[in-house]
RNA sequence: GGGCGAUUAGCUCAGCGGUAGAGCAUCGGUCUUACAAACCGGGGGCCACUGGUUCAAGUCCAGUAUCGCCCA
């Protein structure tokens, strides 16, 4: 649809019987963005939300759309409040995941990444990015998130690439980045170092073998224990626990290294667990990392026998140089047997970390590395959410960030990779290390004519997420975005990054900006299907497009944000079906209620024929019972919905939303509205009728757009039409730049909402007797009131119409009593009585049993909860005096309740 | 080994100190002039277990069990 006709809606007559997303979805879009209502406008205070950046070529999944349609809901509902709301979209470039797809493409015309050389890699990843980019951009927009697409950002533009400079530079000057060699996380299958936390330790059923060393000079010898026999090869030491009686005498000495026949010192150790094995390990400084620990304290040589491809090294001697790690091993094993050095062989069950992204087992190597120390921002961090500047929703997460932050290490920032930021550090002829901003200041400072070479490493794209919130917002130049909108109010994001992401948002931002980046992070739980994690490996993924195309996504976002509560997982309900797509059952339930937001908007829409009255005509007085009733419920579901979302309580404020219009308008207002609101004359009363529903509609609409933009916006526009007509002025372009109600306590008329509960339970217990006793609808009866209370009696009168239509009743008599009507069904409620007389209609047995029932019910209570309670010990002194009034009253309530229906029993006799 | 979370109606979940709730499913009824994707009504719960605190405990505390997750 052209925006000229999504911003002219059909007329409101020729609404649709049913409501199909697919017609609605995917107009206003376009209309949104190109009117630019998403850009942060106004004069109101600042609100920001900066975006999980996805993948550059990803998809949309199930936790996008959760974590999107919570952000979205947030700001909408921000921006409809007056807010200067700005939602800042863009992407990552996943250096090592991207990296592995182009390398992938490559190897599949037998192409390495090798034979192209760097810079022609690089131009190809570039290609790829250009060509299967832009995806989850256009499936954002069909979520219908609200972001400013005129900020969006990339990792690797041209900002954020001179500010993850800026940023470097900075603080490899302050000394907290330094280069240096160390052990690392290699992982041979990506041939890069990875981070501790890229690390997955993983379960693997492997062997423990025992080697025999001799002592040197003594025929005496030790047994030591290890899973990596081929890293012997590699020993400097044997190690023991200083104060392990066992092998006091073997300090000093040395031991002979079995098939190497070099001569390795005894150490002690604190690290050496004694209980371990036979109390001895062996020490391989450059493979192991208490090893390289041990290493250090103890000036062991450092010789690396596995390469970085995981194949032997010239070190590890002629014999194994050149094999792979596993045969290696094997080798090993097989010449310690012959060579009577292997003692026995144990079946061991072992963690060992396993690459994160490729899978396979990472090498422990010392290798030149770049690191940050960030144990003096891990401090800062910690104080920042001890203070409150930043707070986790729930907060329990905060103890997990302080835990992990407390046992910080430094961070490996650097990666043998080719698409990301290359590390700005040139070296010269001799080695000398120059980190600059650019090659030219590294000239300079290297001095004119200066042979330089650049680092060939990258940095990890967390590197560069790490500045998300403030380099997106135009850092390091300090611009007027940066300004405005920097803290950033709230993060919402998944437990799963708290440590790679926003533990590190948090370090350089209170670094660099000397400000906390986030007021609040708020942590989701994760979408599952029935019990399991989705996975595209196991193949049980929903797509969200999906069933967006099926349900809706007004339904699906709905359905999501409805089963937040904390940060519990959401487990989506999937009923199987024989060759044909699952259902679900959770979100037919919420396109339920978007087919019945789009009934409701039908039927008022149906009856605005007549615009011959201007809403100022109308008299304030004429408001009925149930206007004052529907705009008391109004205006608290507004309050419960401000403060649900005010605390991040999803589920509560779309329940209340789902319980107001459902179940308080639909089934009651619009009921009570239909005698007036389709009659064929327009009378005064009838136009104010019409006025009345279609504001409350209308504010309904507002109350839901948050959570569902596109009905709201599709249903108000309709509204919108007949508002202009009927001489309403001053009304947005759009919904989603409407105010949104904030609820008015003072709307609220507690007499109104007691009056018409009374009348919604006269006419609820009327069609309870009539279902129970099995009457037809098409029956209609007499109903006789008993009411004592005069304004309560008044209601009824002048409500008799009501209890007409709905409960179907022929003709309502009300008096202070009841009066003798023979055979008769009874119903005792709070404050009235009444009575059915059913002579010749029904089966008086029916209407023993049926009494007998409400007789029992009663007692029940008043027995085991009201009596008990109030004979407990203590009650009637300890509990507060209202409280034990409550309790009488409801004793007095029930005793009469059950006197009268006893009495009518033994009237029947 | 340390920590976190869950355990409430057949299912998915709210409720977190004062009469056990919702949606879905189920059962019965309905062409009642927006909606059968609907309407009306009903049934269904020793709130995991064991102790404790309290006048009062799904609700607070301690422990146990089962399941799940995180860290080592």
């Amino acid at each position: 649809m052209s925006e000229t006709e999504a911003t002219k809606p059909q007329s409101a007559t020729e609404i649709p019987k049913a409501y199909d997303p697919s017609q609605i979805e995917h107009t206003w879009y376009p209309f949104w963005e190109k009117n630019g209502y998403f850009a942060p406008q106004g004069d109101g205070k600042s609100y920001c939300i900066v975006i999980p950046p996805p993948n550059v070529t990803g998809y949309l999944h199930m936790g996008h759309a959760l974590q999107h349609s919570l952000m979205d809901t947030l700001t909408r509902w921000r921006r409809m409040q007056g807010r200067k709301a700005l939602w800042l979209p863009g992407t990552d470039h996943a250096g090592i995941a991207t990296q592995m797809i182009v390398e992938k493409q490559l190897a599949e015309q037998k192409i390495r990444r090798t034979d192209l050389g760097r810079e022609a890699f690089e131009k190809k990843v570039w290609e790829w990015k250009e060509h299967s980019g832009g995806t989850i951009q256009k499936q954002m927009r069909i979520e219908g998130v609200s972001v400013d697409w005129s900020r969006e950002r990339f990792t690797l533009d041209e900002g954020l690439s001179n500010a993850v400079r800026e940023v470097f530079v900075r603080l490899y000057r302050e000394g907290l980045i330094y280069r240096g060699s160390y052990m690392v996380n290699w992982s041979p299958k990506l041939n890069t170092a990875v981070s501790d936390l890229e690390v997955v330790m993983k379960e693997v059923k492997g062997k423990l073998y025992h080697i025999r060393y001799p002592v040197a000079g003594t025929d005496e010898q030790i047994v030591v224990a290890t899973t990596r026999p081929e890293t012997m090869l590699g020993d400097t030491g044997v190690a023991v626990h200083p104060n392990d009686e066992r092998y006091k005498a073997f300090h000093g000495k040395k031991a002979m290294l079995p098939l190497v026949g070099r001569e390795i010192p005894f150490i002690q150790d604190e690290i050496v667990e004694m209980e371990f094995g036979t109390g001895v390990v062996k020490v391989t400084p450059s493979h192991d990392p208490n090893d390289f620990e041990m290493g250090k304290r103890h000036g062991l040589e450092f010789i690396s026998v596995i390469g970085k491809d995981a194949h032997m090294t010239e070190a590890a001697g002629a014999d194994f140089a050149g094999l792979d790690r596993y045969e290696a091993r094997a080798k090993v094993v097989q010449m310690l047997e012959e060579q009577g050095y292997l003692v026995k062989i144990e079946e061991y069950t072992h963690k060992v970390g396993h690459c994160q992204r490729s899978d396979v087992a990472i090498e422990p190597i010392v290798s030149d590395q770049w690191f940050l120390n960030v144990k003096n921002m891990a401090e800062k961090s910690i104080q920042a959410v001890k203070d409150g500047r930043t707070r986790f929703v729930p907060d329990n997460w905060e103890k997990v960030f302080f835990d992990w932050l407390e046992n910080i290490r430094p961070w490996c920032i650097s990666r043998q990779l080719w698409w990301g930021h290359r590390i700005p550090a040139w070296f010269t002829p001799d080695g000398t290390c120059i980190v600059a901003h650019s090659e030219a200041e590294a000239q300079a400072e290297a001095g004119a004519g200066v042979q330089l070479t650049q680092e060939t490493d990258v940095l990890d794209t967390w590197f560069s997420s790490a500045l998300w919130p403030f380099s997106t917002l135009g850092w390091p130049d300090q611009t007027e975005d940066l300004k405005t909108f920097y803290p950033t109010d709230v993060l919402v994001t998944g437990f799963d990054i708290i440590f790679f992401w926003v533990a590190r948002m948090m370090m350089t931002g209170l670094h660099f900006m000397d400000e906390v980046p986030f007021r609040t992070v708020f942590i989701t739980g994760l979408v599952r299907l029935g019990n399991d994690k989705m996975s595209k490996t196991k193949g049980n993924v929903i797509d969200p497009l999906e069933v967006f195309n099926r349900y809706g996504t007004d339904a699906v976002r709905f359905t999501l944000t409805s089963a937040v509560t904390g940060s519990n997982d959401i487990k989506l309900l999937e009923t199987k079906k024989k060759d044909q797509p699952s259902d679900y059952p959770q979100m037919e339930a919420a396109r339920n209620f978007a087919n019945k937001i789009w009934n409701a908007t039908r039927f008022v829409s149906l009856n605005l024929t007549e615009t011959g009255f201007a809403s100022e005509t109308l008299e304030p007085a004429a408001e009925t019972l149930s206007d004052r009733w529907i705009i008391s419920r109004l205006n608290q579901t507004a309050l419960d919905v401000n403060t649900a979302l005010e605390n991040f309580r999803f589920h509560d404020a779309a329940k209340n939303l789902y319980k107001f219009f459902w179940n308080d308008f639909c089934d009651w207002y619009i009921e009570l509205s239909k005698g007036l609101v389709t009659a064929t004359e327009t009378t005064p009363d009838v136009h104010a009728a019409r006025v009345r529903i279609v504001s409350v509609l209308e504010q309904s609409l507002r109350l839901l757009h948050p959570i569902m933009p596109f009905i709201t916006e599709e249903l108000w526009q309709r509204l919108r039409e007949w508002r202009l007509a009927n001489g309403e002025t001053n009304i947005p372009e759009s919904i989603c730049i409407a105010p949104y109600p904030m609820g008015d306590p003072d709307a609220i008329d507690a007499e109104a909402v007691s009056e018409m509960e009374t009348l919604i339970e006269v006419i609820t217990r009327v069609r309870n007797i009539r279902s129970e006793m099995n009457i037809p609808p098409s029956i209609r009866f007499n109903l006789h009131l008993a009411v004592t209370d005069e304004p309560l009696a008044e209601v009824m009168r002048s409500h008799e119409w009501a209890i007409q239509r709905l409960a179907r009743v022929e003709q309502v008599s009300i008096a202070a009593e009841l009066p003798q009507l023979g055979f008769a069904a009874k119903g005792v409620l709070t404050k009235l009585e009444l009575a059915i007389p059913l002579e010749g209609i029904i089966d008086p047995e029916k209407e023993r049993t049926r009494l007998e029932r409400e007789i029992a019910k009663r007692q029940e209570e008043l027995e085991k909860k009201v009596i008990a309670q109030l004979n407990a010990p203590g009650f009637a002194e300890k509990a507060p005096p209202e409280r034990v009034a409550e309790v009488q009253a409801r004793r007095e309530e029930l005793s009469e309740q059950i006197a009268k229906l006893q009495e009518t029993l033994a009237m029947m006799g």
